[in-house]
DNA sequence: CCAATCAGGACTGCGATGGTCCGGTTATGA
DNA sequence: TCATAACCGGACCATCGCAGTCCTGATTGG
């Protein structure tokens, strides 16, 4: 299913949420804002703080900031901060798994490409491009069709 | 980790070995020959047939053939096949769950850009670039440097 | 000093996945 | 005709990762 984790869709929640003028804001205010139970969404903030997607006061009067403009947050990289490096298959760069076969395996670690392509496609779209394609199409101007509404199909 | 089901992979393992000069291998044959366990191959091919990517003749001396060559089977699709529709988020097409706070979230179902991104870029790589990645470099003819021998080691 | 907030874990329940197995059906060929 | 080889379509269970919660510190502001 290629599903990514639920924890990663709340990431981007929370991230296009925290991208207003004002200066830091708490975890709980931004639970209740979008409607996620306040200890998910602490843990999502965890997450992203160590990933250095956003910066964090702590004490009284503390919270999160965005530590880059939303243009700059590639959707790739949020993934990577929730779920981890992204890697397809088992037989990609250093993981554990022996693939015990790998002798007579005819695809050996040969995911890479796919990989790579998966990689720089998530690259190129950035969190400011999702926040933008929430508001209501009428509203947006074309700026750039970036995608073949062709192959877009199937 | 963005990471694919291992039946995915097999899948993988096993289209690339069918892609042989014979008419008809059998399960108990391609199980042997990549070193994964019967069922678990027997498993795939029931996918992948009913998924159309491969044919069956059922019977004494029947098996499994390729449907199509390798170079028209995108990896795109062998991952539908194994893994269902290719579906990032929850809020995508007609999944039923429900994503209670619609309207306050920020990027309501808009992962469909960077679902797109990904499917495009599954359905430009055929299971023969992979196929062709995996031959030991010596063997190859150099009609095509596509890859460099010095990422094959690892 | 006290309150508010983040940090970093441990912990648990659930669901999907992987792997196996079994009874049934179809075709070959002796 | 009959035995055999292979696919078909399930059911079945163990395991593992994920979602979600909670608890104990550390830090800052009032
Ligand atoms: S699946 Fe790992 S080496 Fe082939
Ligand atoms: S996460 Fe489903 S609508 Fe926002």
């Amino acid at each position: 299913m290629l599903r990514l984790s639920k924890l990663t869709d709340y990431a981007v929640v929370v991230l296009v949420r925290l991208d207003t003028g004002l200066e830091v804001q708490t975890s709980p205010g931004i639970a209740a804002s979008i409607g996620i139970p306040e200890p998910t969404v602490a843990k999502v903030l965890k997450s992203l703080s160590s990933a250095g997607l956003v910066t964090s006061q702590r004490g009284a009067r503390g919270g999160y900031r965005l530590a880059r403009v939303l243009e700059d947050i590639p959707v790739g990289e949020v993934i990577a901060a929730m779920d981890g490096p992204i890697a397809l298959a088992a037989c990609v760069d250093g993981s554990v798994t022996e693939c015990e076969s790998r002798s007579l395996c005819p695809v050996r670690g040969r995911w890479d490409p796919v990989n790579d392509a998966i990689q720089s496609a998530l690259s190129g779209i950035s969190l400011a491009d999702m926040r933008e394609a929430a508001i209501p199409a009428v509203f947006r101007v074309p700026h750039s069709a970036v995608l073949e509404p062709s192959d877009v199909s199937r």
